[in-house]
DNA sequence: ATATAAATTGACTAATCACTCTACAAAGCT
DNA sequence: AGCTTTGTAGAGTGATTAGTCAATTTATAT
């Protein structure tokens, strides 16, 4: 079992259930199983422990949204997938998506270098911005339409915890949710 | 100079800089003008401060809200009211509205009763349940619609804090972005 | 086999912080 | 004027915590 992974993970539990400063950096090593020291060995800070449990959850992320998005043939295909594996991927892992508001809501998020954020988003504005220009999408600002897409998927996301729902009601009412974002966006000729 | 009132409005400006444990009671109260004692006089512990923090601001946003939403005639104009100004206030006084997030993605929620917090929404609530029963908005959970639409606001909240337009682009993107989630929840017959 | 580097430990430290306590001042009441 | 309540101050305290360090084990390379 690699340390580093297991202090990350273990990190991430306390972080979503304790907050960043509740959490010591002693409970997290105790209960990754490794001592003290160790966990500065990985990480130099606490800070530094923090951006790193980010980063890592933001690539994953975009690594498995990536994958799912080049399914798609045509571009609402692509869009779609973008909406309903994002929503599948939260709440399979609502730790990781906690998480990540969490982050994107604490000063923590002035740490990550500006670059890195925009890197981060670069493939789904991309993505946005050719749908902008094919006319597909509102002649909007894709930075409206890629800010609209991802506050309906953080919404949905809170609606599906709070809920609860069984599988069927959640993928029938994802799948809902998209035709409403879909018909939102689209250049209604 | 209220003391308590000054104490919360300096609370508030640095836990949106410093996060809510990187903020020493003692800077708190140092800067607001008042003694460390004083501080603990009118908020027994630092967590009754952030409450109390959350429930005020909470309250002064709904009872701005409620106002303007009381002013518009048809429900079309309430729940324009309600998305305009919504965004009006954010931006107005973003310290404030950022706060209202950063407590929400925090594990200090768990310190509001559940009552308190379904309180806080129960007037948006009703106005949306009335809308969907009378067959204006589509035949979808309250919840569902109440929680899109608050994440529309939220959504553009970001974007307009990240753009910083003039006052004249504000106003025409709000507009546009009200008729955006207005053309997706309502009912096409 | 030996040497060098990397990983691991846990006791330790220096600083910080939430909160207390005592003392005093101001205000309100009779 | 006396008496009580409330507000204010700020030094003090006990507990906590991020990060260090010297010592030990494990892995790697020659």
């Amino acid at each position: 079992m690699d340390k580093s992974a297991s202090i990350l993970s273990t990190a991430l539990k306390l972080f979503v259930q304790y907050g960043f400063h509740g959490t010591p950096t002693s409970k997290i090593a105790s209960e990754a199983g490794v001592s003290n020291g160790t966990l500065f060995h990985y990480f130099k800070t606490k800070d530094e422990l923090v951006v790193a449990l980010y980063s890592q959850t933001k690539e994953e992320l975009n690594t498995y949204l990536f994958e799912k998005i080049n399914q798609g043939e045509v571009f609402k295909d692509k869009f779609r997938n973008m909406f309903v594996y994002s929503l599948k991927w939260a709440v399979a892992r609502p730790e990781e998506f906690f998480f990540l508001q969490q982050f994107h809501f604490s000063p923590h998020l002035a740490l990550v270098p500006a670059e890195d954020i925009a890197k981060h988003s670069r493939q789904h504005t991309q993505l946005l911005e050719g749908a902008v220009q094919a006319g597909i999408f509102k002649n909007l600002p894709t930075e409206l339409i890629a800010t609209l897409a991802w506050s309906q998927i953080n919404g949905m996301y809170e609606f599906l915890v709070k809920c609860d729902l069984c599988a069927d009601k959640q993928e029938q009412i994802i799948n809902d949710a998209f035709d409403l974002t879909w018909l939102m966006l689209v250049n209604q000729a």
